[in-house]
RNA sequence: GGAGGGAUGCCCGAGUGGCUAAAGGGGGCGGACUGUAAAUCCGCUGGCGUACGCCUACGUUGGUUCGAAUCCAACUCCCUCCA
């Protein structure tokens, strides 16, 4: 397929893909997975209860071991998350409650169920359906005196202050507390555990979990005389240099419940032309040969490799049916210039607030558009604010039912961001 | 334990008694141009109120003053050097 020197379907595909940024063992790796199925590990934080634009590179990575007849072991970290990772942080996270943890970590295994067949089969006979582990059930049990007499000896300090994921917090004015500087072991007694549990043998990250990685690999090592691995992916971000995933309220969420499907098409439709061709490789299941033809499209035509970009990563998410609506509303949208196209997000309103009218910048608000009344009586005089295609002149004119076009009132900030009103 | 330095809005960073909701930059949002791109240019960028306005904000708490981000005291945290 293509020429990389692997012999490994997996690692072939991953390294064409540009899946790959460092591997603690290139050549052992390879090796391994030619020989049989290998399972392999991704730690997620439970931080919110949806996963985002920033760790889709990882979950592609899973499905694409599933692919090749790996087994995928999605781990959420309901212990760590107590914790906190240090790493390449300004300050220390805050920690969060049980309950949220809890409600987080539902969240996350649906987004997960999106991209991965899961098994039931939790055993340690290796095959390729999807596994998702809690490290709670053994990080919560831990006893500090044993945990330090059976690993804390295998851990130099010396060492892990070189790290620059500590290194880096060091030389911040931000100090790092004990707590967080924990993290680290506890990800490599995670590694272990889940090589004694699930027979894991590759711990998958981002560029930055490089040193928490290396530390498993030893530990497993050391105390189990056990040859397991590293592989990290790099670090995303666009080519004009913005982190990859970040919008204007925030996070490109995967979840259907904190960013619409049409939102979450509209984010990949809007990628920069010269990601174009990578994010394809990245972010779909197109053949390397289709990725690379829509790459070379020149000019404006890279507008339809854009098309097919973000109808292909949101079915992935969304599911074929949403993906192609979001493409048919923003077809509708933008090249008709129809004002409600059906599938745009929907916000509802009661019937009682249209009857008696509302003030365009309080709709703005409620329909989620802008966060606040000035922000939205900004967008106004900024001529930035239309109703139903109409340029708003004055930010204190009423809406009501009248302004009702197909059963809905579009109301648009900027040319992108669209939603329709309706009484519901 | 000792000596010195620091904590400013989403981030970086100026500001050392009133002209400061606080320079400048980044980021974000909107507009123009274009291809729903990039680059560039323009505008906006604490909250509430239609508005003269009110409230909140320069680590925390008190104090001095007609008036404090700016002066004083105590406290908290961070950095650097010494032990």
């Amino acid at each position: 397929m293509v020429e990389n020197g692997f012999q490994s379907s997996f690692m072939q595909e991953a390294a064409a893909r540009g899946f790959i940024f460092q591997c603690t063992d290139p050549a052992a790796l390879d090796e391994a997975m030619v020989k049989g199925s290998v399972a392999a590990y991704i730690g997620f934080d439970p931080t919110a209860d949806s996963l985002h634009v920033g760790s889709l590179i990882q979950i592609m990575m899973l499905r694409l071991l599933q692919k090749h007849g790996h087994r995928p072991v999605a781990l959420v970290g309901g212990g760590t998350a107590r914790i906190g990772d240090p790493s390449f942080r300004e300050e220390a996270r805050r920690l969060m409650t049980e309950d949220t943890i809890r409600t987080n970590l539902a969240g996350i295994e649906g987004c997960l169920r999106q991209f991965l067949t899961f098994s039931d089969d939790a055993s340690g006979n290796v095959g390729s359906g999807a596994i998702l582990v809690n490290n709670a059930d053994w990080l919560d049990k831990l006893a500090y005196i044993d945990l330090l007499r059976d690993i804390g000896v295998h851990f130099s300090i010396n060492r892990m202050l070189s790290f620059d994921s500590v290194k880096n917090r060091l030389d911040r004015e931000q100090g790092l507390t004990f707590l967080e500087f924990n993290y680290s072991i506890l990800q490599s007694y995670d590694f272990r555990e889940l090589n004694r549990r699930h027979g894991v043998t590759l711990q998958l990250g981002g560029s930055d979990q490089w040193g928490n990685i290396v530390s498993g690999v030893d530990l497993v090592r050391r105390t189990d005389q056990a040859s397991v691995m590293g592989l990290t992916t790099p670090l995303l971000t666009t080519s004009s240099g913005a982190k990859m995933g970040k919008t204007a309220n925030g996070a490109v969420w995967l979840s259907e419940n904190r960013l619409p499907v049409f939102d979450y098409w509209q984010f990949w439709r809007n990628t920069e032309d010269a990601d174009v061709g990578r994010f394809l490789r990245l972010f779909t299941d197109l053949p390397l040969e289709e990725c690379a033809r829509l790459e070379a499209l020149q000019g404006a035509e890279i507008n339809e490799a854009k098309k097919i970009l973000a109808t292909e990563a949101t079915a992935l998410c969304h599911g074929r049916d949403a993906a192609q609506a979001a493409a048919e509303a923003a077809r509708q949208t933008f090249e008709e210039g129809k004002v409600a196209a059906a599938d745009l997000p929907v916000h509802s309103v009661p019937q009682a607030m249209l009857a008696e009218g509302v003030p365009v910048f309080r709709l703005f608000v409620e329909a989620g558009l802008v966060k606040t009344n000035g922000e939205a009586r900004r967008l106004v005089r900024g001529g930035g604010a239309r109703v139903n295609n109409a340029v708003v002149q004055d930010e204190n004119t009423v809406i009501s039912e009248k302004d009702m076009a197909d059963g809905a009132i579009r109301l648009s900030s900027g040319k992108k961001h669209h939603v329709l009103v309706k009484v519901g």
